[in-house]
DNA sequence: GGAAATTCTAGAACGTGTTTCTGTTTTGGG
DNA sequence: CCCAAAACAGAAACACGTTCTAGAATTTCC
């Protein structure tokens, strides 16, 4: 295995390791608010987060590493709420959209945070499999949470092939297309609509 | 307009200009191919160019928008063929496979050079929109071509909005793909799958 | 053909991600 | 409690994208 791979929350020995950890991600995240992917300048992030830079490259190799986890953690906060509500709507496709609609909406809040994020994620090369995993796990879950009957408890859901695939798809579309948002490419109206018909053509 | 523009083929007056922007495209190429992305290094270029630093700047303002520029000339090429003959299939759904299992056949044959090439257009910001846009309607165009009925002339083909939609869809789809194989967290086989699922799903 | 404007070259210089080095502090086992 | 190992601080140094400057070469225009 060549990964390198950030030191993960659970395998963080001393509670001043833990939060060590804490600090230097919020430091990340307060500084990508501010300022998007070009704020989060390593030494910022070390002196903010009142590490040295050598720690902070201890335990994230690399700055695309540290925004990757940074959207780990910022994904399992924000949708934690949407494991516990049943996700309204009567058919697959008004779930998926309510969550997508959601979810976007959530991001275009804060833009800055977002361009860093996602940029991050998509230009991770191999070395961030790990991080990036997390992150595409979380998304597909969340899909085909919202595909399903929402009556029966999480754990009998059984996906078929072809929910997952679609789950994928509908990712990958999603992504495409806050790319395009965060770089300036398109309108947060054309992310809507680009999901709009995606989900509309996926789910029938 | 806050664009700041690589110079094109057709304004650059003399023909050493032409053969400067040329050369410089040609070295980004042979770079990219040898060693990816961090292969492509600005004075490397310059040097195997045979222009000075400076002057490749005046061509193409920063890396994004060289690698971006040298994609459009890429993709330009390699698909010019399927302009001329008509694509084989019996369904749009056959004819878009094969454009698609083409193209990515042909980027997978030169790993290094699409991972530059991929990333680049990922990474580029509201800056390099121009460059950006000649790659999208190129691949745009291309989709929209093979799922038409090829007996009749393109000049006549007049796309409704569904065909344009999907066709966007399924660009999405293949450049996350692409992505996700370039960053080495999908085989080649992965991306075809994908394709395959995402076109089933669509094109019915 | 000559002057002005533009383009090009060569190289220094700057900013930020990353690496490395040295010395200090913390930790964990005996 | 003590010592070796690991972790950390602080700072220098390096790499590469980008910018800037001064002068040489080329083009443009009268």
């Amino acid at each position: 295995m060549t990964t390198t791979n950030s030191l993960g929350y659970e395998e963080l020995g001393s509670a001043a390791q833990r939060d060590r950890r804490k600090r230097i991600l919020d430091a990340t995240i307060a500084l990508a608010s501010k300022g998007g992917f070009d704020a989060v300048q390593m030494r910022a992030v070390a002196e903010r987060a009142d590490v040295a830079l050598g720690t902070l490259y201890r335990y994230f190799p690399s700055k695309i590493h540290l925004l990757v986890s940074g959207l780990a953690r910022e994904f399992e906060q924000a949708n934690s709420n949407f494991d516990r509500r049943p996700i309204p709507g009567d058919t697959p496709h008004e779930r998926v959209m309510y969550v997508l609609g959601r979810t976007t909406r959530s991001l275009q809040r804060d833009p800055n945070l977002t361009e860093a994020l996602t940029r991050a994620f998509m230009f991770a090369d191999a070395s961030v499999a790990n991080e990036i995993h997390v992150v595409g796990m979380h998304v597909t879950k969340l899909m085909i949470r919202a595909m399903q009957d929402q009556e029966s408890p999480i754990e009998d859901i059984v996906p078929t092939e072809d929910d997952i695939a679609i789950a994928k798809v509908i990712g990958d579309v999603w992504l495409s297309s806050l790319v395009q948002w965060v770089t300036g490419r398109a309108s947060a109206q054309d992310v809507s609509k680009s999901m709009d018909v995606a989900v509309r053509l996926l789910l029938r």
